[in-house]
DNA sequence: CAACGACGTGGGAGCGCTCCCATCAGGGGA
DNA sequence: TCCCCTGATGGGAGCGCTCCCACGTCGTTG
């Protein structure tokens, strides 16, 4: 009765479940065999691998995850956090999207993904128990804001981390972005092309980098196509609803003669069209508009919206692979990776 | 140096997380002493829980959750299991609440949220591994369709369940759902209440029960109001935006003189609008329509969509409640909940 | 005044793995 | 023929915890 593997009752009855001792035992060989088979060690023989795979399937043995995690110190889960307050006001598909792709990435690795929405500063807290309940080898942490110390402190616990986005220009912890200063440049680049000759912009709030970096981009690409900027024509949003109607109400207060609107979300974009209409502008004719994200409201805003596109799913998997690389220590020292956005003309403009 | 904890390198320092025999030492009591007060029993003197508190504080400990899972047997994480495919076809945010709200339940019971997106068959099998692997204590099953094994196979593992609607009427499997049939009468009252004469419906795939529910609810409203059913009134779609749109036009041309519609979601009711534009009928003047989900593009589209809301993330919150109970044995057998719809009135009826 | 629970406590015995060292065959070179 | 090296294998020693039994130490009862 001692050697029978750990138990469940189901229904009264008994489902036991084997462990390394009992196929070794089955394969008749030595514990450290059965070890090296399970974890793909070249050092056995041929035939030895055979005896002891047959074993494995004759028992349906599946190695306990608790021991393994214990006696290797590794625990073959990753930790995606993301703050709440954030899930709700993004695009929401946006979340989706990334764990979709790190999902993907995670799972083809063979590796666990464990979800932490983090609501409250209490939370991040016990956050940081886990982690050093060494509940994972890693940590993925989207949109972090520009002055959120948890990248650096777990840092200083010695697990590796990737974020998505980025705290600032410098950003000293590894991170995936998607090229937002290419997003602003292509969107009023559009705008020029269709003969557009006062294109203001919706950002987010500027202690994100993502809105700044928005906002430097729309700067280059007016200053490319030869346009001088105007204070007048920049209203900051919230990446909210909301504040793309009151930022573009206040635009068309200060620059009635604006034509073209570049908003630094689709979120964005849709309030502020609703205060163009509001207005009795006409989209596109009076006024043209861009949206970044290209999320589903785009495709059912009427008109639909252009947009530019990130690669948020890749986001995911780049972000994912990285971790994994560090983890396994076959990463170079603290990357970057910055990947292409992609403008989608529909007839907003 | 070989009482010293486990040990991780940081920039060539050595970190240490101590253990609880350092801590028993420091404190100096039993280990069983420590395990007792870590753990909360109330067999401790008030004297040494307060020293064990101070040397745990002192020292930073935090328990090995690795430890803790093989010696204990659980390892206080439960997993949510999306089929992906799903993921990508419901109203997006679906899922997003949904998480959301077992996310915030399982904090509060400080238990970890280890998400599984399920995209192949394989991917489904090796899923059923992990579960072997006894890496979870319990399961939450999002979105399962008609003839899904899935369930009763992780019964029969063990290992409890909990559902996100069900397989059937007769669904053995304990689970949360909520009231589709009244969301299909009330929005066929509202409907009728309006003065509308000829109301179609647009259903998901039938070998769904929340299509069927949705359905039945449709026809449970005509016979209250006192309207014959007319089969030519209703037409499948599949939950998705292109479905939802030939399904309308083929409602246009058996049924041209209908004045309402009734979609079983607002993606498919967005497909509905845009099939009924291109028909040249005004949305409501010449066909009202309603949607399920409540989701933001119900309040994007144009004119904003009248759709019953489904508590979403209170869904969420009862499954991870319910199963935690299911966990620790503290619930009665094989529990079912229905909770209320509501319907969100807007300017589409 | 002895016997007896009750309570608080210490620590042995695992949980099922991985790591690593010792062991054992063989085969080739001196 | 003997020795050494290599490759394959067995199994001891933990990993850090929980479970549980055994051991005082009291206050209480007959």
């Amino acid at each position: 009765m001692s050697d029978e593997g750990s138990t469940a009752s189901v229904n009264g009855r008994q489902i036991s479940r084997p462990t390394l001792e009992q196929v070794a035992a089955r394969a008749g060989v030595g514990r450290g065999t059965v070890s090296r088979v399970i974890n793909g060690s070249p050092r056995v023989s041929e035939q030895t691998r055979a005896a002891v795979a047959r074993a494995v399937a004759e028992l349906g043995y599946v190695p306990n995850q608790a021991a393994r995690a214990l006696a290797g110190s590794r625990t073959d889960a990753i930790a995606l956090v993301i703050p709440e307050a954030e899930a709700r006001l993004f695009a929401e598909p946006y979340f989706l999207d990334l764990i979709r792709g790190v999902s993907a990435e995670l799972a083809e690795a063979d590796k666990q993904l464990l979800l932490t929405l983090v609501r409250t500063e209490q939370e991040r807290q016990r956050f940081e128990q886990y982690l050093a309940a060494q509940r994972v080898d890693g940590v993925l942490l989207a949109s972090v804001h520009g002055d959120d110390p948890l990248p650096d402190r777990i840092r200083e616990l010695g697990i590796p981390v990737v974020m998505n986005g980025r705290r600032s220009e410098a950003e000293p912890v590894p991170y995936v972005d998607s090229d937002n200063i290419g997003a602003g440049r292509a969107a009023v680049a559009h705008l020029v092309g269709r003969g557009r000759q006062r294109i203001a912009t919706v950002t987010g709030p500027p202690d994100m980098y993502v809105a700044r970096a928005r906002l430097g981009g729309y700067l280059a690409g007016l200053a490319e196509a030869g346009h001088t900027p105007d204070e007048g024509l920049v209203a900051a949003g919230d990446f909210t609803e909301d504040g793309g109607r009151s930022a573009m109400r206040s635009l068309l207060e200060r620059r009635p003669e604006l034509d073209a609107v570049f908003a630094a979300s689709d979120v964005m974009a849709a309030g502020a069209r609703a205060a163009l209409r509001e207005a009795g502008r006409r989209v596109p004719e009076d006024v043209a508009l861009v949206g970044v994200d290209d999320s589903p409201v785009a495709r059912l805003m009427d008109p639909p919206l252009t947009s530019v596109r990130q690669p948020i799913e890749e986001m995911g998997r780049t972000m994912a692979r990285m971790l994994l690389d560090d983890v396994s220590g076959t990463l170079e020292d603290t990357p970057k990776r910055v990947l292409p956005t992609e403008l989608v003309v529909r007839e907003s403009c």
